[in-house]
RNA sequence: GGGCGAUUAGCUCAGUUGGUUUAGAGCACCUCGUUUACACCGAGGGGGUCGGGGGUUCGAGUCCCUCAUCGCCCA
C-alpha cells in the first residue's frame, strides 16, 4: 500500500465512492457473462418490473437479495449471470396510457389500433429504462448486455408461437365461460387477477309472486339489479318448507317475467331463505344451474357495467345506482320484505380496483389440469426447492385445484392473438401465425378455396401479460429457437421473488419449463417477504406510503440501505419498514471506514505494505482471530445454503464489528502514544481487512471494493467484485485459541464491570491478582498478560493458584478463576456485598434446578448418561463458586 | 366456510433432531465516559418464563390436544 493518508475524513460519504465503483465495474465488463463449458453458471433471472413502473420498496429488498446471491456466487468462480429485463404489463401499461390519452384530450376509441400502440410504444421508450438505471443505483449487478423485453421480437415470437403449439395439442382452446369482467379496463380477468375483499354489505330479501296464487317466494340476494336477469328460482328438494311449490312458476318483480321454480340439491336450506334466484348469465353457480336445466340466459349488462337492452328496465344506468333504485322500486311495490346488514366477500380488479362482474364470455383458454402435474410433482419432492418451504403448502393447494387459464384480454397493448376468423360461427377460425399461413389453412377448414386475406379478420384481443412472462426463464436465453444459451444457462439457479405471484407467475413458469424444456426452470425459489409501512400496510406508490428508494440511497447509501433490509428480513417473513433501520447499514459503513482510516493513520510514509494472511503464530490474538474469521466462513456458507441470508450477514456483521474492531484492533494499538504500526503488524491487520472485505463485499459492494482499492493498487483483473470467495481452512479454526481467547475477554469484561460498579475511571491504575484454579491456567494467562494489562491500566498483575485473597477488595469469577482487585478507599462494602449476594442466589437458584434433577431417580436412571454427567459437573462448579463466594463474603461481614 | 402459518424482552427476530446454566441477538432504554479510528463511538447495566389452558415425558420455548388473537391463501 502506498497511499498513506493522513487526511482521509472521519464520516465515510457513499455518494463519493458508490457511482465511481459502480462505473469501475460497468466498464471493465464484469457483469457480463458468455457461455463458457469450462465453467459453470449460476443463473438468476430477474422478476422483470413493469416497464412502466418505478423502483419501490420491493424492488429494492427483491434484487437486493438477487444481487447479494449473485456477486457471492461470481466470487465462487461460477460464470455468474443475472438477466435484467423489463415486462411490458398489458393492463397497467394500456390504463396508463389511455390515462395520459385522455389529458391530452385524445379518447382510445377515437385512434386505431396501430395508432394507439403507437403512443404506448412512444411511452414505453420513454419509461421503459427508468427501472433499470434505478437497479444500478442500488449495486445490482446484472448483466445488462442481455435486457430483455416480453414485447421484444423474438420474445414476441416465442409467445405466439407457443399459443400456436398449445392450440394444435389441444391445450389451448375458445369457449364461452363464465369470466371475470372489469367493467372499468373493459377486459376479462384470469381467476388470479381478481382480488376478493371483506365488505360491508346488505342482504335484501324480496318476494316473487307464486303464479296463479296469491302465494309468494321470498329469496335474499346481495345483488337486487341481477333481478332484471333472473330466468328461474331454485329450491332444494329435500326442503319440506316447499314441497307445495314443485312444479309451480313465479313472476319475477317489477318486469313480470314468468320463470319455473327449478330442484336442486345445491340449495343450501339454511342459508337465507332457502330460496335461491337464478342468474345464469351474471353469476358462475347459477351458470352451472341454467346449464343443467336447460335456462334461459340473459344478458343484462353491457360491458361497461351499465344495463343492457335485454334488462328491460333501467337501461343504459350504471349498476350500482340501479341497485339503489330498483331497491326503491322493489319496496314500493310491496316486493322487498327487509333488509338486513351482511357481511361478504366481493371480487374486485387487481389493476382498476372496481367490483368485477362475472360475465358470461367468449374468450381463450389454457387447459390446466395436464399441464399441472409435474410442476406439483415437482414441487412437492423438492426437485424445486421453495425457501421458505411452508410455502409448499400453498402452492399445493392451489395446484390441485387449479382451473382453466382465461388468457384473452380486450386490450390493444400485448402480444395480439394469432387466430383469424373467416365467418361468424363460434367454429370459423384458425390460428396460425401468418395470415399467409392463415389463408391456407382457412381454405382448408372452411372448404372454401376463395377466400383471400381481406375475407380474414385476426382476433382483436391480446393474450394476458403471464401468458408471455410465464417463459422468461427460457425465453431469455432464446430458447424457443437456438439450444446454445439455454443449454448452458438453464435450469436457473435462483428464482426471487414474492409468495403474491406464486401463482401469476412461479407456477406458470414451472409449467412451461416441463413443457418445453421437460425440466425445471430454477433450482430454489426465495420468497421474499412483503415490505410495509408501520401500520402493516404493504408500501405502495398509490397509498403514498413508500419512501422514495432513490432519496433512501442518497440519505444512506447504498450499502446502508440494503444492509439495513437484509438485516430485518428473514425469508419468507414481511418487513415492517422503517427508514431508520436503514441508519444501522449507515453506521456500520462508518465504522468500517474509520477502522481502516486508523490503519491509515498508522502507516507510514514511504513504507510497502504488503497485505498477508500469514500471522504471527506466537500471537494468540492473531490466531484467535483467524480463527474467528475462519469460523465465520464456515458459518457464513452454510447459511447461504439455507438461504438465511440475514443470518450469514449478522455474523458478518458481528465478525467485523465486535471481534476485528472491539478486539483485534484495539489489541493491535501500539503501546506507546505516537507510535506507528509495526510493518509486520500493519501487514497482518490489512490482510485480514481483506478476507472481511471479502465476506462482506455480496452484502455491501460498495464500500468493500472501496477499501479492497484503497488496501493495494490493483489491476482491473484484481477487482474485489472478481475476486475469491475465501474458503474455510480448518488448520485455523482452533477451538482452545477461541476458547482461552473467550476467557480472557471474560476477566477483561469482569474488569471492567467491577469499575463500573465501583466508580473506577478506566485510567485508574489498578493492582490485579488472579488466583487460578490450575498451573495450566497460569501459564496461558500468564503468557498472555499483555492482552489484559493492554486493556486494563494497571499498577501490578499477579496470576498464580497461589495468591492469597487481599484484604478489602473487589472480586468476580470467570470459570473459576478468582480475580481480586484490593480497592483501599475505594471500595463500597454495602455495593459489594450486594454484588457478591446477587450472585450467590444466583448460584443457589441454579443449583436448586440441577439438585433437583439429581435427587430424581427417574432422571438419573432414564437421562442419557452424557447428560446426567453433565448436571453433576455443573452442580460440581457451582458449588465450588458458591464457596469462594462466601469466602469473599465473610471478608466483609 | 376450508386450508396454511404465526404468537419468545418496548420493537424486529434467533432458538437446529425435547436435556449446559434462572431463554439469546440487534435496535430502543438507563448509567458512566472525549482513553492513539469512529459520539454514525466506547464501557457497563436493566428488561422476557417463551399467547391462555391441558397433556405426553425423568425433562418442553422445542412434541400432542384445545382455546384465543393475528396474518396469508382459497371458496
Amino acid at each position: 500500500m502506498s497511499k498513506v493518508s493522513q487526511n482521509i475524513p472521519s464520516q465515510y460519504d457513499p455518494s463519493k465512492v458508490e457511482d465511481k465503483w459502480y462505473s469501475y465495474w460497468m466498464e471493465h465488463n464484469y457483469f457480463h457473462s458468455e457461455v463458457d463449458h469450462d465453467k459453470e453458471p449460476f443463473t438468476i433471472v430477474i422478476p422483470p418490473p413493469n416497464v412502466t413502473g418505478v423502483l419501490h420498496m420491493g424492488h429494492m429488498l427483491n434484487n437486493t437479495i438477487q444481487d447479494v446471491l449473485t456477486r457471492r456466487a461470481r466470487m465462487q468462480g461460477y460464470n455468474a449471470c443475472w438477466v435484467p429485463g423489463t415486462d411490458h404489463a398489458s393492463i397497467a401499461t394500456e390504463a396508463k396510457v389511455v390515462r395520459k390519452l385522455r389529458e391530452e384530450g385524445i379518447k382510445k376509441s377515437d385512434l386505431s389500433r396501430d395508432e394507439f400502440l403507437g403512443h404506448a410504444w412512444e411511452w414505453t421508450h420513454k419509461h421503459g429504462g427508468i427501472i433499470l438505471e434505478q437497479l444500478k443505483k442500488l449495486g445490482a449487478s446484472c448483466d445488462w448486455d442481455r435486457t430483455s423485453f416480453t414485447m421484444d421480437e423474438k420474445y414476441s415470437e416465442s409467445v405466439i408461437d407457443t399459443f400456436i403449439d398449445l392450440y394444435s395439442k389441444g391445450k389451448i382452446y375458445r369457449g364461452e365461460r363464465m369470466i371475470n369482467w372489469d367493467p372499468a379496463a373493459l377486459t376479462a380477468l384470469s381467476d388470479e387477477e381478481v382480488i376478493h375483499k371483506e365488505v360491508n354489505s346488505k342482504l335484501y330479501h324480496i318476494r316473487y309472486q307464486i303464479v296463479d296464487s296469491d302465494d309468494f317466494v321470498t329469496i335474499a340476494t346481495t345483488r337486487p339489479e341481477t333481478i332484471l336477469g333472473d330466468t328461474a328460482v331454485c329450491i332444494n328438494p329435500n326442503d319440506e318448507r316447499y314441497t307445495h311449490l314443485h312444479g309451480k312458476k313465479v313472476i319475477v318483480p317489477l318486469i313480470n317475467r314468468e320463470v319455473p321454480i327449478i330442484l336442486d340439491d345445491y340449495v343450501d336450506m339454511e342459508f337465507g331463505t332457502g330460496c335461491l334466484k337464478v342468474t345464469p348469465a351474471h353469476d358462475v353457480n347459477d351458470y352451472e344451474l341454467g346449464q343443467k336445466h336447460s335456462l334461459e340466459t340473459i344478458n343484462m349488462m353491457n360491458a361497461n357495467g351499465t344495463v343492457s337492452e335485454e334488462g328491460e328496465l333501467y337501461i343504459g344506468m350504471d349498476r350500482f345506482e340501479v341497485r339503489k333504485q330498483i331497491t326503491k322500486d322493489l319496496d314500493e311495490a310491496g316486493n322487498l320484505v327487509k333488509t338486513e346488514d351482511y357481511q361478504n366477500k366481493v371480487g374486485y380488479s387487481e389493476r382498476t380496483d372496481v367490483v368485477i362482474e362475472p360475465r358470461l364470455s367468449l374468450q381463450w383458454w389454457v387447459s390446466m389440469k395436464e399441464l399441472a402435474q409435474p410442476a406439483l410433482e415437482n414441487v412437492m419432492n423438492d426437485n424445486i426447492q421453495f425457501h421458505p418451504a411452508k410455502f409448499k403448502n400453498t402452492y399445493r393447494h392451489w395446484m390441485e385445484n387449479v382451473k382453466d387459464w382465461c388468457i384473452s384480454r380486450q386490450l390493444w397493448w400485448g402480444h395480439r392473438i394469432p387466430a383469424y376468423y373467416y365467418g361468424d360461427g363460434d367454429e370459423d377460425f384458425v390460428v396460425a401465425k401468418t395470415i399467409e399461413e392463415a389463408i391456407e389453412l382457412a381454405q382448408k377448414k372452411s372448404g372454401n378455396s376463395s377466400l383471400t386475406q381481406s375475407d380474414l379478420k385476426q382476433d382483436e384481443d391480446v393474450l394476458d401479460t403471464w401468458f408471455s412472462s410465464w417463459l422468461w426463464p427460457i425465453s431469455v436465453f432464446d430458447g424457443f429457437y437456438s439450444e446454445e444459451e439455454v443449454d448452458y444457462y438453464y435450469p436457473t439457479n435462483d428464482l426471487v421473488t414474492a409468495p403474491e405471484i406464486m401463482f401469476f407467475w412461479v407456477a406458470r413458469m414451472i409449467i412451461a419449463g416441463y413443457e418445453y424444456r421437460e425440466e425445471l426452470p430454477f433450482k430454489n425459489v426465495y420468497y421474499t417477504g412483503i415490505v410495509r409501512d408501520k401500520l402493516g400496510r404493504k408500501m405502495s406508490k398509490s397509498l403514498g406510503n413508500s419512501p422514495d428508494p432513490l432519496e433512501l440511497i442518497a440519505e444512506y447509501g447504498a450499502d446502508g440501505v440494503r444492509m439495513g433490509m437484509l438485516f430485518s428480513t428473514p425469508a419468507g417473513n414481511d418487513l415492517p419498514f422503517d427508514p431508520s433501520i436503514c441508519d444501522q447499514g449507515k453506521k456500520f459503513s462508518n465504522k468500517i471506514w474509520n477502522a481502516f482510516r486508523f490503519l491509515t493513520m498508522n502507516m507510514e510514509e514511504g513504507v510497502e505494505y504488503k497485505p498477508t494472511t500469514e500471522i504471527d503464530s506466537e500471537n494468540l490474538v492473531d490466531r484467535w482471530m483467524m480463527a474467528r474469521i475462519h469460523q465465520t466462513i464456515k458459518e457464513v456458507d452454510e447459511d447461504f445454503r439455507k438461504y438465511k441470508l440475514n443470518d450469514a450477514l449478522k455474523k458478518v456483521y458481528s465478525l467485523i464489528w465486535d471481534d476485528f474492531c472491539d478486539w483485534y484492533i484495539e489489541l493491535a494499538k501500539p503501546d506507546n502514544y505516537g507510535d506507528k504500526f509495526d510493518t509486520q503488524k500493519m501487514n497482518i491487520a490489512l490482510g485480514m481487512f481483506e478476507q472481511l472485505m471479502k465476506l462482506l463485499h455480496p452484502f455491501m459492494p460498495f464500500i468493500s471494493e472501496e477499501i479492497w482499492q484503497y488496501i493495494s493498487d490493483r489491476k482491473p483483473e484484481e477487482a474485489l467484485t472478481i475476486s475469491d470467495w475465501p474458503e474455510y481452512d480448518s488448520s485455523f479454526d482452533n477451538p482452545s485459541d477461541i476458547n482461552l481467547f473467550s476467557t480472557i475477554q471474560e476477566v477483561v469484561s469482569a474488569l471492567r464491570n467491577i469499575r463500573a460498579e465501583m466508580g473506577v475511571s478506566p485510567k485508574e491504575e489498578l493492582d490485579v491478582f488472579v488466583k487460578t484454579t490450575s498451573s495450566e491456567i497460569t501459564k496461558a494467562f500468564s503468557s498472555n498478560q499483555w492482552i489484559l494489562t493492554k486493556l486494563q491500566s494497571t499498577k501490578s498483575f499477579k496470576i498464580s493458584e497461589a495468591i492469597e485473597k487481599p484484604g478489602a477488595c473487589s472480586s468476580a469469577i470467570v470459570n473459576g478463576n478468582e480475580i481480586y482487585v484490593p480497592l483501599e478507599g475505594l471500595i463500597d462494602v454495602d455495593k459489594e456485598i450486594e454484588r457478591i449476594t446477587s450472585e450467590i442466589n444466583r448460584i443457589e437458584g441454579w443449583l436448586k434446578g440441577i439438585n433437583g434433577k439429581l435427587i430424581n431417580e427417574n432422571f438419573v436412571n432414564n437421562a442419557p448418561e452424557a447428560v446426567v454427567q453433565n448436571e453433576r459437573n455443573k452442580k460440581r462448579d457451582g458449588e465450588a463458586n458458591l464457596a469462594k463466594l462466601r469466602e469473599q463474603l465473610k471478608d466483609f461481614e
